[in-house]
RNA sequence: GGGUCCAUAGCUCAGUCGGAUAGAGCAACGGCCUUCUAAGCCGUGGGUCGGGGGUUCGAAUCCCUCUGGGCUCACCA
C-alpha cells in the first residue's frame, strides 16, 4: 500500500534522480489539480545549470519515454513542479482491500515492540474534587497511552496521586477546627472542598495557620499516628471516588503510586547526593545549584527538614527507571510546572542518570474562565468534570428524543442511554483533543456543548450512517468484505482513501510529537470526507449492483478505520445515533 | 526585570524542518429533507498571517527589532 515508495522508485531508478534528494523533496500538492505527489525542481537548477521549469519539463518527457508503472495515470510538469498523477481506480481498491484486511489492527505497528513507556497522568489531589481542570490530562494522557499501544509498546500508566505535601498539614489543620465527621461520611469530597476553602479564607486574617499546617505535615512525614490516620482517612476516601469517575471515562491505570509512596526512597536519594557532592546547604535548606544551567535552584529538603514536590518527583523517576527501565518516561503535567521539570531533569543529569534523556515533560494549557479567572480549587471557583459530563449526556439524549419522533428505527431506553454517555463524553474529550495541546481552553458551556460541525459527534454520526446503510444494504459485513471494489475512481471515493491512508502516518506523528491533535484531525478529516462520499454517491442506490457492492466496500473500510481510530483517542462509536 | 510560550477570517483554531491562488469549523447569507438518519450536504461573502526591517529565486514559516498578551521565577503542588 505505499505509493510513495512506489513514486521514490520511479523518480530514481526511472528517471535517475539521486534518491535521497527525491524522498527529501517529495511532497503533496496543496490542490487536486497538482496531482497526488510532486517533485519541487529548484534544487535542481544549480545543478543542471537550467530553470527548475525546463528541468520539470525534461522529466515529464523522459518519463514518457520510459513509461509508467500501473500504480500512476500520468506525469506532467507544471511550472518548476513535477506533477505525479496516480491511478485512482486502482489506488482506491488497494487502500479498501489493505484496510479489510487489516481490520483494527490498521495502523498498528510493532515498533515498540519490547519498549515500555512509563506515562503519569491525571494525578488528582486528594481530599480536592475532580473538576475540568482534571480533565486536561486524564484524556491526554489516556489517548497518548492508547496511541503509544497501537504502536507495539508496553505501557506503565501512572497516577501520580497528589496524595502528600502541605496541603495535608492545612487540610488536618483545617478538619480540626471546622470539620464536620457527619458531613464527611455523607459527601467526603464536598466536606473536604470546605474546609480547604474554609482554612483559605482563615488565614488571611490567621497568618500562623499556616505554620501550623507545615507542622503537621512534617509531624505526618514522621509517621504520628493521628495525623497518619486522618491522612488515611482522606486518602481512601477520594481514591473510592476517584475510581467511580475513571470508570466512567473509561481511563484506567497499572499503578495508583502517588507522592506519598516515595517517602522511604528519599532519605537514601539525599544521602546520594550530598555524597556526589551537589547538594549544597543554603539558607537552612538543602538545594541543588543549577546556575550553569540557567536555572533556579532546587530545593529538595526544606529547612524544616520535610521534603518537597521535587524531591517526591526524583525519587519517582529513579523508581521507575530501576523497575521499568523505561523507553521513554512520559509526564502529562500542565505546563506552569515546565520549570520544575526542567529542574527535576536537570539534578538526575547532574546525579549522572543519562536516562534523564528519556523522560519528558509533555505540558497543556489552561482551562479558563472567558473573563480570564483559572479554575482553582482554593477559591471554590470550579465547574465538577461529572457536572460537565452529565450536561452533555442529558443535551444529547434531548436530541435523540426528538429524533426518535420521526427517524423510522427506533431506540431502546437502554440504547438511548448508552448513546448518549457516549456521545456526550466523546463531545468532552474531544473538546481536550482537537487542538493542540498547548493552546489554553476556555471554558465556554455553548462551545463545549456545540454538537455540529468540528466536534465529536460529527465524527461518530459519520461513523453511524455508515453502519446504517450497511444494515440496510442486504449484506452481511463478511459478504462485502469479498466484494471487487471497482470503479472508484471519482473524486469523493478517491480524495476519502486518501485521507484513509494518511492516518498511519498521522498516527506516527502524532506519537512522536505527544500531540493527539495531529490524529485527531486527520480522523476528523476523513469523516469530512466519508460524509461527502456518501452525500454524493448514491450507495444503496448506486447505478448497478457492481457500483452498489464496491461502494458498499468502501463504506465499510471507512466505518472500520474510523471506529479503530476513535477508540484510539478514547471516543467510543456507536450503532446509531 | 530574568526565563518561556504565543499573536493567522467577526469567534475558536489548522498550516510554521521556506515553496504553487493561506485552510477548516462556528457565526452571517443563499440553496437541499417524496430517494441510504438534516448531529448532514452544497454554495457565497469574509485575511495588511500583530508592526517594521533583513536573508532568499521564493517568507505565515528563518533572523533582528518593536508592540501586545499568557505562564513562570526557593522552602505550595
Amino acid at each position: 500500500m505505499d505509493y510513495k515508495l512506489t513514486i521514490i522508485d520511479y523518480l530514481s531508478d526511472e528517471l535517475d534522480l539521486d534518491r535521497s534528494f527525491v524522498e527529501d523533496v517529495l511532497e503533496v500538492p496543496p490542490r487536486e489539480d497538482m496531482g497526488d505527489f510532486a517533485l519541487p525542481c529548484f534544487r535542481l537548477a544549480k545543478a543542471y545549470r537550467k530553470a527548475p521549469q525546463a528541468i520539470a519539463q525534461d522529466l515529464a518527457d523522459k518519463a514518457k519515454e520510459k513509461g509508467l508503472n500501473d500504480r500512476m495515470d500520468r506525469i506532467e510538469a507544471q511550472g518548476p513542479y513535477l506533477n505525479i498523477f496516480l491511478n485512482k481506480d486502482r489506488y482506491t481498491a488497494d487502500l479498501i482491500r489493505y484496510v479489510l484486511e487489516k481490520q483494527e489492527r490498521f495502523a498498528s505497528s510493532d515498533e515498540g515492540n519490547g519498549k515500555t513507556v512509563c506515562i503519569e497522568f491525571s494525578s488528582p489531589n486528594i481530599a480536592k474534587p475532580f473538576h475540568v481542570g482534571h480533565a486536561f490530562t486524564t484524556f491526554l494522557g489516556d489517548a497518548l497511552a492508547r496511541m503509544y499501544g497501537h504502536l507495539g509498546y508496553d505501557l506503565e500508566r501512572i497516577n501520580h496521586l497528589g496524595d502528600y505535601g502541605t496541603q495535608f498539614g492545612k487540610l488536618i489543620v483545617a478538619y480540626e477546627n471546622w470539620g464536620d465527621q457527619e458531613a464527611l461520611d455523607e459527601n467526603p469530597i464536598k466536606e473536604l472542598l470546605r474546609i480547604y476553602v474554609k482554612f483559605h479564607q482563615e488565614v488571611k486574617d490567621n497568618p500562623e495557620l499556616e505554620d501550623q499546617a507545615r507542622a503537621r505535615f512534617k509531624a505526618l512525614e514522621e509517621g504520628q499516628p493521628r495525623e497518619y490516620a486522618l491522612w488515611k482517612d482522606f486518602r481512601e476516601l477520594s481514591i473510592r471516588e476517584f475510581d467511580r469517575i475513571y470508570d466512567r471515562l473509561d481511563v484506567s491505570f497499572d499503578s495508583y503510586r502517588g507522592e506519598s509512596a516515595y517517602s522511604d526512597l528519599i532519605p537514601p536519594l539525599v544521602e546520594e547526593l550530598e555524597e556526589k557532592g551537589i547538594l549544597v546547604d543554603s539558607e537552612g535548606a538543602k538545594v541543588v545549584m543549577l546556575d550553569d544551567e540557567g536555572l533556579p535552584p532546587c530545593i529538595v529538603v526544606k529547612s524544616d527538614g520535610s521534603t518537597i514536590y521535587a524531591t517526591r518527583d526524583l525519587a519517582a523517576a529513579k523508581y521507575r527507571y530501576d523497575t521499568y527501565k523505561f523507553y521513554k518516561n512520559v509526564y502529562v503535567v500542565g505546563l506552569p510546572q515546565s520549570l520544575h521539570f526542567r529542574q527535576v531533569f536537570a539534578v538526575l543529569k547532574k546525579a549522572g542518570y543519562d536516562w534523564v534523556d528519556n523522560c519528558v515533560h509533555v505540558g497543556f494549557g489552561l482551562v479558563k474562565f472567558p473573563e480570564g479567572a483559572l479554575l482553582s480549587t482554593r477559591s471554590g471557583d470550579v465547574v465538577y468534570l461529572e457536572d460537565l459530563l452529565d450536561e452533555a449526556v442529558k443535551k444529547t439524549k434531548d436530541i435523540i428524543l426528538e429524533n426518535n419522533k420521526t427517524r423510522d428505527e427506533v431506540m431502546t431506553e437502554q440504547e438511548i442511554e448508552e448513546t448518549s454517555q457516549a456521545i456526550g463524553l466523546g463531545a468532552i474529550r474531544y473538546t481536550f483533543l482537537r487542538n493542540g495541546r498547548e493552546k489554553d481552553i476556555i471554558f465556554r458551556w455553548e462551545d463545549i456543548l456545540d454538537f455540529e460541525g468540528d466536534s465529536s459527534p460529527y465524527m461518530q454520526y459519520a461513523y453511524a450512517r455508515a453502519k446504517s446503510i450497511i444494515r440496510k444494504s442486504g449484506y452481511t459485513e463478511e459478504e462485502i468484505m469479498a466484494f471487487e471494489p471497482v470503479r472508484l475512481g471519482e473524486h469523493a471515493s478517491f480524495v476519502l482513501a486518501k485521507s484513509i491512508a494518511q492516518l498511519e502516518e498521522s498516527l506516527k506523528q502524532a506519537v512522536k510529537s505527544y500531540e493527539p491533535s495531529i490524529f485527531a484531525r486527520q480522523v476528523m478529516t476523513v469523516c469530512r470526507n466519508f460524509s461527502r462520499f456518501y452525500n454524493q454517491m448514491p450507495i444503496l442506490a448506486a447505478p448497478d449492483e457492481e457500483d452498489k457492492k464496491a461502494r458498499l466496500s468502501l463504506c465499510l473500510a471507512s466505518a472500520n478505520v474510523v471506529k479503530t481510530s476513535l477508540n484510539l483517542l478514547g471516543i467510543k462509536t456507536v450503532e446509531r445515533m
